[in-house]
DNA sequence: TGTATTTGTATCAAAGATTGTTACAGACAA
DNA sequence: TTGTCTGTAACAATCTTTGATACAAATACA
């Protein structure tokens, strides 16, 4: 499997809409930055869009715009709109409760799991789309 | 895919050998408690092996122990010896050079990156395998 | 109203990752 | 020498992600 790009691609596309504030951009015009095919642009604004952090309108001259402004954007926002937040995966079968052992660090990992998703989420959350607008040098629209 | 899982089938085995201090335990054993197959287990005792983190033998009464006391192996040491250590991918492709934005917004996601992977090895790290024997009620064993 | 444009989504193929299995050589204790 | 156990190769099954085609629905404009 290819690893997930997701979150990155999806940065990269705030990014594009932020730096043309007020205009409706095209997929087609996303795609051809991010190197990627169109659809995998509107998939990813589409789960943005139910994050309501961009807003999309079909049609002749249609496109998408961010939803608020860049500063009102945090990073984390857009990681939760396109992952399930989750650094590492429990074991799927689950451990074998007949071993008091593998029982209780069951527990202990689920713990653990929500803990680092946090720290990541926290992490994430002391960066606004407008900091990212101002590390690639368009102070201006950050405002 | 299935998600990987290999960080907490990691943490549950070696919790396992932290039980049996000083015992030989073989991959059998721990299959049962994890609920998988043995060799599954045997490849991720290869990684942690690699990592100096367990020893093992082979032959009749073979089988593995921690390499060191559980207050001396910290989480952090288990992820790194099992994962990447990566929490999102960067575009595989690469963004299109031609575009500024797309160029910069690379740059700045691969200082995230690093920050991001950064932040859970401390946050890791913050825990030992003492810790985690103590918190399933092993408390003598993390000593 | 009719046409061109663009999104939103379904569908499918391709590539890759993870897990589970079988198999077997090599190491080791008795 | 025999039996046991690790280490690893090889392969199938399953699932994820990405990429690509297709098309209905929405929209602006003539």
């Amino acid at each position: 499997m290819a690893a997930n790009s997701q979150f990155s691609m999806a940065v990269h596309i705030m990014t594009m809409l932020a730096t043309a504030e007020g205009e409706n951009v095209k997929s087609e015009c996303l795609a051809g930055s991010v190197n990627t095919n169109a659809v995998v642009i509107r998939r990813i604004l589409s789960q943005l869009s139910h994050a309501d952090l961009v807003v999309s309108q079909t049609g002749a001259f249609g496109g998408t715009q961010l939803a608020r402004r860049p500063k009102e954007i945090r990073l984390d926002d857009i990681y939760h709109a396109v992952s399930c937040g989750e650094v590492f995966a429990l074991h799927p079968k689950g451990a074998n409760q007949d071993c008091p052992v593998g029982r209780s660090v069951e527990a202990v990992l689920c713990n653990l799991q929500k803990e680092i998703d946090r720290t990541v989420g926290e992490k994430l959350s002391q960066y606004t789309l407008g900091d990212v607008l101002e590390m690639i040098g368009y102070a201006r629209a950050a405002a």
